[in-house]
DNA sequence: GAGTGGTCTAGACCACTAG
DNA sequence: TAGTGGTCTAGACCACTCC
């Protein structure tokens, strides 16, 4: 007997939902529609339905307003940029970041980047550099990766013109929201290069940072790598 | 007027809920009782427990099995394990730590650690110290603190018996269970001691841990601090 | 078969937002 | 006042575990 892989109606309910929100039928920011007229839509109760937008909530997908309607999550509100940036100042207040561009260009695909970003060997992506500073001194090292066919109009003027807020750009856009991300941390030296753009000596210890994220369904759109100096900042990590 | 704090009843449920968890009333690894016999204690339906029981599963205090009962969370199972180590082999599986306890003593509490845990300065406390090594060689070396007053007969010989398996044994012993913790991570250089331990080069770069412990009621009871070679592992994060 | 958690419904009412 | 999400109930039935 094959297994009869029991899916409850909330579920499918809730997997519905996901293909509008990954067909960007409702885009970042927007309302979706009400309980009722989804309930209605679908032919089930308003329950199974807010079941269904209860688990896109908790993870984060969906957000929902008390009165005024469930709207799709954005990068925009303050609360979820503090999600992904987990480098904290050891005290006082988190400081705006200036971001400088250092390179921007467009190359393929590495075996090993075609792997993590599931793309075909060679593929066209998008590499840009960057470096952050808080405060006036610069503090993190970066390269980003994306998938060229994706972010295709992508060009260096317009993220210098978005400030380097990177999610931001990607869903306006885009329509593309990084969901959530896995990160890899590692302890290094400096070399020669990351030294002098950090202004730190050569084999100061850094911290190492690999980040792939995810849009809806998992799917992997960006890779980045790099470097903090945390003599002054500290990563911050939640256990549950 | 005063802002009239509408808690809703399947709130107060939780807390009651969480007054017997944090009173000890179940401990963990016991079932809680049935969501019928909660709604008839409590003169609710069995929705309203239900929706009180879902938030403490959210929040890994309780696990639901389906047909057997809901059961007070327990740091005995695997999946919870791994949610507190972050720390990855950067190839293969995972292997079984070897951990030394190198040092065991009883002290009185700093006014930083006091604040930390929440005790007066000069409050007895617990430290010791270990060092933990995959496949032989040491990769962690972490000072761990806690309340005396909460953890009274802790010995040596205790943590040596329970192979240094501390949040088992925390729990197993004394009822105290972690729920959740945070972290702080810095990468900094290895001085000479740590270096020695770790069998490293001083200077060696490494990943400085300092992990806030805490228990039901978010209330703090363990303080760690470490370093950990991250030559051949990686620190895991989540970014949801 | 009895007991537990899991799903689904229908309906009533509350809290919040906006015009 | 109308429309939205939020709470609460009562009851039916399903899926799973154990005896």
């Amino acid at each position: 007997m094959a297994s009869p892989t029991f899916s409850p109606l909330y579920r499918q309910i809730k997997d519905l939902l996901l293909e509008g929100l990954r067909g960007g039928e409702w885009r970042p920011g927007e309302a979706i529609p009400s309980e009722l007229e989804l309930a209605g839509r679908f032919r089930v109760s308003q329950g199974t339905v807010r079941k269904a937008i209860d688990e896109l909530a908790a993870e984060n997908l969906l957000v929902r307003r008390q009165g005024k309607g469930t709207f799709v999550a954005t990068h925009g509100e303050p609360q979820v940029r503090f999600r992904f940036l987990r480098l904290t100042p050891d005290s006082g207040e988190a400081v705006a970041a200036q971001r400088e561009l250092l390179d921007f260009r467009r190359a393929r695909a590495s075996a090993e980047l075609a792997r993590l970003l599931e793309l075909k060997p060679g593929e066209q992506v998008i590499m840009l550099k960057r470096r952050i500073a808080f405060d006036g001194s610069p503090v993190l090292l970066e390269e980003v990766w994306l998938p060229g066919n994706r972010f295709k109009g992508v060009t260096a003027a317009a993220v210098t013109e978005h400030q380097g807020a990177l999610y931001n750009l990607f869903e306006t856009e885009y329509g593309t929201r990084m969901v959530r991300a896995e990160e890899r941390l590692k302890a290094v030296s400096a070399d020669a290069g990351a030294a002098e753009l950090l202004g730190v000596e050569p084999g100061h210890a850094l911290l190492q940072v690999e980040r792939l994220s995810f849009t809806y369904g998992d799917t992997p759109v960006e890779w980045r790598k790099g470097v903090y100096n945390t003599d002054r900042h500290y990563y911050r990590s939640e256990l549950g």
